[in-house]
DNA sequence: TTGTACGCGTTATCAA
DNA sequence: TTGATAACGCGTACAA
């Protein structure tokens, strides 16, 4: 293994000189810089990480918690993961993987050995049993997700609300007065962010609606679509929040003799990629999970930097304005 | 922080003997051990990782690569980097996420830099690019995925072409003659192992079949659909391998008057949690991801060990037989 | 602009 | 059964 000692030797300089041509903390003379970086590359040197970590007492680590059954989420879960680990490597710091099956103390862990600088925490809840951690130990940390207490905390999601706002919008600016909302079984809360905010435009916009749960297979839809036809035979358009509804919701409206877009116009609240997919291709309102990814790690840099500079981190609570894609499904009322 | 000389201190022994009792690598009386680990509790003592890393000359974290744009993997991809999680964590590690986009290079870097003890590389191709940076290094890696050249690597991947076979025997007990394959147009290989072995054992207990793609939508799927009743009018089986075109192609058969499985049985080859989505619920062949993602550690760590103690580690090129699960898109055939 | 020297918190060797 | 103590390789305050 080549040390900064054998570049030292070989550049005839001290091994602190190497350090900060390296870190570029300090200025140096062009003649010097060239000596080291030449016998930098002569030998093959591969700075230590280990070295690093215990001299400088961060190891440019972030750690990543993530749910360890994420049920219909995955896909979801994996692109977050991905872009998490491609923006904190722009900024020089690699992803530690930790699944939710340690619990809290995953994240306690992390921060009391010192394997991580900063947490970012995926999928966090309304009332997050690993937040009291983060407050006990003065760990930094960004969440994907708002908590309900988010004092002291910096937080990033979509903005629910908005996207339910906007397919009340769209469908109210093509003509249409009678939607149904198909949401999700497992969605227990009466306050879900998307559907108050589909509800409030709708209401302003003058129009009806009714709200109605899949589980997201076959049958289950089957069901919700017969009663939704059954309350509201008037109904021209669906909004969707239910990945797994939509390719059964699309079935039964082709079997029931109606036509999308000409006959029933669909918004789904999905992945772009999951839209594309169905026939016809769907009008989407959705968020980029990439950037969710990309601004929790820069969230939690700068409070790293913050804290390294003596300064007091600032909380941030970001939502992300989600994007309307039309497509083929969604048409005036005729 | 409390380091390890501060509970030296407090339990009144060397820090030497500290670190023996919290590692285990020596007899110590019971009076002692009572001592350390009482002060190792009065004072919330927690070993640094840093420190730790930096004289023991291992990490005890394992990099994971995992591909970046998985596509329709994507759901799989994150099944296996958390089982890989779980598994390495019950043997005291934890693991980095790598990002392909970083191609090779990553590999280097965490393995020069001493950032990772090991590297375990999902998504393997058959001529993958990650691996001559393992052979030039001399890293310890599990592949998840066979390549061509396997020599001093460990690998391990599901049995495909034994699920081949599975799905061809299934229905061949059932009666049926005439099946068709449908695979993934994005699936090139001439070779695909399913597809082999189920070719071989169709052969063998005499079916007739013919293999064909979908992109996986419906509209791709509808004329694959049409061109295998129109080549075979005869076919009263199906074996998928091509999640996105289970719904379409249960659709089609649905609308065209044919019921599942009286009509028409259905073998997918995917995973259980999909297959449980669909109504009727599918018989499927698949393997578990987990245990793939189990295996590579464990795979990984014995290489691991056998270094440690220098011996030559040993190459192990482990097949997952899948399992056949009969649901309700199987039945004899009338 | 550069060098010296100490510290980071463990592990592990060598003695006792 | 236990204790000193020398690495481990780098960062940085202090000195020059």
């Amino acid at each position: 293994m080549v040390t900064l000692a054998d570049v030292a030797r070989h550049a005839g300089v001290s091994s602190s000189t190497v350090s900060y041509v390296l870190s570029g903390k300090r200025t140096i003379s062009e003649e010097t810089r060239r000596r080291v970086e030449q016998a930098v590359a002569e030998l093959g040197y591969h700075p230590n990480a280990r070295a690093r970590a215990l001299a400088a007492r961060r190891s440019y680590i972030l750690a990543l918690v993530v749910p360890l059954r994420a049920d219909s989420h995955e896909p979801i879960m994996m692109e977050i993961a991905t872009s998490v680990t491609v923006a904190a490597r722009q900024y020089g710091y690699d992803v530690l993987l930790i699944t939710n099956d340690e619990g809290p103390e995953g994240v306690r862990r992390v921060a009391l050995t010192g394997l991580a600088d900063g947490v970012i925490l995926m999928d966090v809840g309304l009332d997050d049993e690993r937040i009291p951690v983060l407050r006990e130990l003065g760990t930094q940390a960004a969440l994907i997700g708002l908590p309900d207490d988010r004092a002291g905390l910096s937080c990033v999601d979509h903005d629910f609300a908005a996207a339910g706002a906007m397919c009340a919008d769209h469908l109210a600016d093509l003509g249409h007065r009678e939607i149904a909302f198909v949401g999700h079984t497992s969605d227990t809360r009466h306050d879900n962010p998307t559907v108050v905010g589909f509800r409030e435009r709708a209401q302003e916009r003058g129009l009806r609606f009714v709200h109605r749960a899949s589980e997201g297979n076959y049958d289950s839809t089957a069901g919700t679509f017969a009663r939704i036809f059954a309350d509201r035979p008037a109904t021209t358009a669906f909004v969707v929040q239910n990945d797994g509804a939509i390719g059964p919701l699309l079935n039964l409206l082709r079997t029931s003799g109606r036509t999308v877009p000409e006959d029933a116009s669909v918004v789904a609240l999905c992945p772009d990629r999951v839209a594309e997919q169905h026939t016809p291709r769907l009008t989407t309102v959705s968020g980029s999970y990439q950037d969710l990814g990309r601004v929790a790690v820069e969230q939690l840099l700068r409070r790293l930097t913050a804290v390294s500079r003596g300064e007091e981190p600032t909380d941030e609570q970001l939502l992300l304005t989600p994007t309307l894609t039309v497509r083929e499904s969604t048409a005036p009322r005729v």
